[in-house]
DNA sequence: CGACGGGACGC
DNA sequence: CGACGGGACGC
């Protein structure tokens, strides 16, 4: 079944990722030279030493393949620097390139010793550096916050010493953790030219290794770069809430961006009768500022439990509720609302923004379910159309109980349904399947069970 | 017919 | 400075 002969190695060079020695030594260092002090260190699956192509002399370049990368760094560390035979050089060692990219830069430890992992969001820095510590010395331990509410967002990293600590963590950690080698800090990876360069290897270190760690994305990046050719962002913005908020609240909201140029409590349009405010125009005096504000107000939760929605503003559309563009809404979708859902204690019918329209009589709005809630049934749905917007859907699938959340699947007509009651969700089906809200055909079913996933930890949100 | 699976840091 | 081999199953 596995080819482990040390004299034929096809596409496993760079499996495990790391796992492979580039070596300058002497030309009169010979494979069995090598394979003498390096043995010790680890499975040796092959030795080549390059020959020069016309004379077929050593040119005192080797590569050593390890089965585990914990392996390869170990003897990296122990190894370079040391003089294998009498009255030469000092060898170096360090890990080789990844056969598939381009650079022959040496792979620094930097690249090597700091690792990135998912964890519960109740981990603190200390918990995250007695959950790591066993694998080695630990530099530091960061986690990743939301700027604004300090809470943790469940990612982390951690900096060992050494490069060989950073590859025991990552094969010997618990799998729930998805311990990975952190990318470099200096590449901004955040400005999400990821579409550009999706595909294309000219990006050094995130060519193939990234390939190997992380799984594709069905997500749409790149909003940056699409919504300016698409002229769909502008100055304006539009918030959405369910909760009540007085006008001096969202000022001092989005005034902590500075720029602000205009922030109006607006009414929404379809509820007049209702005393809070559905939504609320802002305006910045620039561009940047409004997509800043954009990025760091979506999604927050002000107050507590309350998810405000934040859109860019188009001119040619109605303000209520509308999103700016397509792409706007499919970015919401999946950066906003997946995975969450109002906490019921802001959760009331008067702040409901959705209009809904239907051929048939709804129940009244119901308290959602903790968002902690265990799913007790999931429905599938399928639109026709086009999805409906999520606040629409939760307005809709909270009348029968129990509902914890609702999520669309970005850039597909489903999306799923959770209740933390089956019945509630039976009678949801029953009562949803094949009818039309505002316009939109739904097929309302029973999801099928979750793909099992052994090493999976529940999610922590 | 139609299906989820995750991830990035204020230089 | 010091970066990527030899050789070929059996449909």
């Amino acid at each position: 079944m596995e080819d482990s002969s040390s004299k034929h190695m096809p596409e496993n060079l760079d499996d495990p990722p790391n796992s492979r020695l580039f070596v300058v030594t002497s030309r009169c260092v010979t494979e069995d030279d090598l394979r003498e002090r390096f043995s010790k260190y680890g499975d040796i699956q092959g030795i080549w030493l390059l020959k020069d192509k016309q004379t077929k002399e050593p040119k005192g370049v080797s590569y050593v393949k390890y089965a585990k990368s914990s392996q390869a760094c170990m003897a990296m560390e122990d190894m370079h620097g040391k003089v294998l035979l009498e009255g030469t050089k000092p060898i170096k060692v360090f890990i080789a390139q990844s056969r598939s990219s381009a650079k022959h830069r040496d792979v620094e430890d930097e690249e090597l010793t700091r690792i990135f992992v998912m964890i519960p969001k109740t981990f603190t820095e200390e918990d995250l550096k007695n959950t790591f510590r066993e694998y080695g010395d630990i530099e530091y331990c960061d986690l990743i916050r939301n700027k604004l509410t300090g809470e943790s967002k469940g990612l982390g990293y951690v900096r060992y010493y050494k490069p060989s600590q950073a590859a025991l963590a990552i094969e010997n950690c618990d799998k729930s953790y998805r311990a990975i080698l952190a990318e470099p800090r200096s590449k901004n990876n955040y400005s999400e030219d990821a579409g550009a360069s999706r595909g294309g290897g000219e990006y050094g270190y995130v060519d193939s290794f990234s390939q190997h760690t992380f799984p594709a994305s069905a997500d749409q990046g790149g909003h940056m770069v699409v919504d300016y050719r698409h002229g769909d962002i502008t100055r304006s913005l539009i918030l959405n809430t369910r909760a009540a908020l007085t006008q001096e609240q969202i000022f001092a909201l989005f005034d902590l961006i500075p720029g602000m140029e205009y922030c109006e409590l607006l009414r929404d349009s379809y509820c007049l009768t209702k005393g809070p405010l559905g939504y609320a125009l802002i305006r910045y005096n620039n561009l940047g500022s409004s997509v800043y504000a954009k990025e760091k107000l979506n999604g927050f939760e002000y107050p507590p439990g309350n998810r405000l929605q934040v859109t860019f503003y188009d001119d040619g559309e109605s303000p209520a509720g509308r999103m700016a563009s397509q792409v706007v809404t499919a970015q919401i979708m999946s950066t906003v609302w997946n995975g969450a859902s109002c906490g019921q204690a802001v959760k009331s019918p008067g702040y409901s923004l959705s209009r809904i329209q239907v051929d048939f009589s709804l129940p009244s709005l119901k308290k959602l379910a903790p968002s902690d809630s265990k799913t007790k049934e999931r429905l599938f749905v399928v639109f026709n159309p086009s999805p409906l917007p999520l606040n629409v859907l939760e307005d809709v699938f909270c009348r029968f109980g129990s509902l914890i959340e609702v999520h669309l699947v970005p850039g597909r007509n489903v999306g799923y349904v959770k209740y933390a009651d089956r019945q509630c969700a039976e009678e949801a089906k029953a009562l949803l399947h094949g009818r039309i809200v505002n316009g939109v055909k739904m097929k309302v079913m029973l999801a099928d069970p979750p793909r099992e996933e052994s090493h999976k930890r529940p999610r922590t949100y």
